[in-house]
DNA sequence: GCCAACGTTGGC
DNA sequence: GCCAACGTTGGC
């Protein structure tokens, strides 16, 4: 792994794609697809590097929490996806000749034996800048410091 | 370029 | 299920 890489986190909805559903997915790789926002997009297509970490965080359930890590294994790639009607993220105004949204693969390192939840990293101190907690956000790809990175590895009992 | 209307996200 | 916050669309 890429010495100096960046630190990320990424929302799913557990309904739609849970960390169980991903370590049963072959070799525990997924792409990641129906990023439709185009601050995430550019997170994914510019930024997020072979090697890079990568939080993952349960929304949209019960208790949201930080659920697992995970590690990108490809770089950006069309999300094909968006050429699909029949899919639910269907974009028709993503061109394949110019595709409007893009996807990495990450493959799941870990389930973490104690999820962190949202209340509980609320109440760590030093995290009060991460996106993930600042009110209204809701961007789905998200960098995370290295600060941050440390601290939540420290809660959750994984090597940083 | 402004901004109202609309659709979506996501915590609670 | 509610609803606040947000991003996008489209009329002007």
């Amino acid at each position: 792994m890429a010495k100096g890489g960046r630190y990320w986190l990424v929302k799913t909805e557990p309904d739609v794609f849970s960390v169980e559903d991903w370590q049963a997915s072959k070799h525990q790789t997924t792409y990641w697809d129906g990023v439709r926002n185009y601050q995430a997009r550019n997170f994914i297509r510019d930024d997020m590097k072979i090697g890079d970490r990568v939080l993952v965080y349960h929304s949209n359930a019960d208790p949201t929490a930080i659920v697992g890590i995970a590690t990108v294994v490809k770089e950006a790639y069309p999300d094909h996806t968006a050429f699909d009607a029949k899919d639910p993220h269907y974009d028709p105004k993503s061109d394949p000749d110019n595709p409007r949204w893009m996807m990495v693969d990450m493959r799941l390192d870990q389930i973490l034996k104690n999820p962190l939840t949202l209340a509980e990293l609320r109440d760590t101190p030093g995290l009060g800048q991460m996106e993930l907690l600042r009110r209204g956000s809701r961007l789905s790809v998200q960098p995370v410091s290295a600060t941050e990175w440390r601290a939540i590895a420290k809660l959750g009992g994984f090597k940083a």
